[in-house]
DNA sequence: ACTTTTATGATAGCATTACTATTATTAAAG
DNA sequence: CTTTAATAATAGTAATGCTATCATAAAAGT
């Protein structure tokens, strides 16, 4: 298997053009995220995207209906791309356990850069995922969006690594719970380390994604290993 | 002590004008909470809010620089009343553990109202905390609002909360970052249950609040208990 | 080669949002 | 009974979130 021909695919059009497909598609994904990241999703808008493209907001309006859509998009692909990189390092990987820890590790870390995506900056699409992810869901729109399908990738690798959840302990009741749960938290924990950092044990330095794995990986298997 | 003679303070002023000393800041306060609650916050604007209270958005502007600090008013309001109410709950009780319990049910409680503050509808105001309470802190100006004081009422309950897992156990080595997970876990679950199913083992139902609770509950212990 | 389609750019425009400023009116305080 | 303070009424402005039209260039089909 060679990494470089990785393509993630979506299983929803948050698009109305597909954007991989062009290069200007690409050049709005990739000055998207650097914008976003820039500016805060809040003070983003299509208008300062197209200024520095050197396109115009109509071309753009193109590609996504609104910059709402867009969001879904970047944030969808990081999850599916994630939930990839899940599947890669547990592969072959035997021990339940181990295959748990391992996707801990991969859901905390910060963004690893895939070569064969070249105009996906993964670290900072990582950093926009910590700060705006739970905002494609926590709208008034939720339920049309998710008919949509635009929460897929989300939903799937959370279930996947539930799986391992079961597959350590067929009995916990709330496998599914405790994934959403620490998958919220490894985006959290490192936020709050490094802006509120009275909210959490974990200091906000480089290696808090580190440390937020280790304190998920205590609380999982604490959990997981209970005795009821 | 007499519940009806409970006054909120909070130690920030996201206002410029008291609301609560005056007929329009009241109304303010328990109108917005209602479109809020009714459009979201996104969709929310002084100007509607100025049209269902029958007044100017010049009015509202005197009291709250922009809906930002309105929401950051309103969430505080929210987290201050529950530290009070998680106190009330758990006073005179001795045992650690059925404080901590007590406070894992109060934080998910769906919203009390408090007959001494008649213009605030805690039930509507529980319901945009869970969706839009993030919001506050998931911004680019999080820090600045961190140095006005924005999260005390936020911080002080899980500061709080994190002192009964002390009691029960001082060595667990996260305190205040397995509260801040399980705080933001109250809101996150009860809005899976609704609206993400299949993120969540809880239904979603009226009764998603103690479901909840005691998913809650079992992660928690399971974590304080653990043996390492 | 030559039409037809498709993608982008250039430009304009418009309703709504997020404010700010000015003045008038009314009610409370001194 | 007059000064002050709070609200209302009105207007205006820059930015946002779009939509529409037309020209042009490049790619695709025949």
């Amino acid at each position: 298997m060679n990494t470089t021909s990785i393509k993630i695919n979506l299983n929803h059009k948050a698009y109305m053009r597909d954007p991989e497909n062009t290069e200007l598609g690409r050049r709005i994904i990739n000055e998207s995220i650097r914008l976003i990241d820039d500016l805060g999703f809040e003070q983003f808008t299509f208008r300062k995207l197209a200024n520095v493209i050197g396109s115009t907001e109509a071309s753009i309006y193109r590609y996504f209906e609104n910059k709402h859509k867009l969001l879904v998009y970047l944030v969808s692909w990081h999850w599916a791309w994630l939930d990839h990189f899940v599947l890669f390092h547990t592969n072959n990987i035997a021990d339940p356990r181990e295959r748990l820890s391992r996707a801990i590790d991969v859901i905390t870390s910060s963004g690893i850069d895939n070569p064969a995506t070249l105009h996906i900056n993964e670290s900072a699409l990582h950093r926009i995922v910590i700060v705006e992810a739970s905002k494609v869901y926590l709208t008034k729109e939720v339920d049309d969006d998710n008919k949509d399908g635009y929460f897929l990738e989300y939903k799937r690798l959370c279930h996947h690594i539930a799986e391992m959840v079961l597959a350590i302990n067929p009995d916990y009741p709330y496998p599914h719970a405790l994934i959403s749960t620490i998958m919220e938290a490894a985006h959290q924990q490192v936020f709050f380390a490094e802006h509120l950092p009275s909210l959490t044990e974990i200091k906000g330095t480089k290696r808090s994604p580190e440390e937020t794995a280790t304190f998920l990986k205590h609380l999982v298997f604490a959990a997981v290993d209970q005795k009821r």
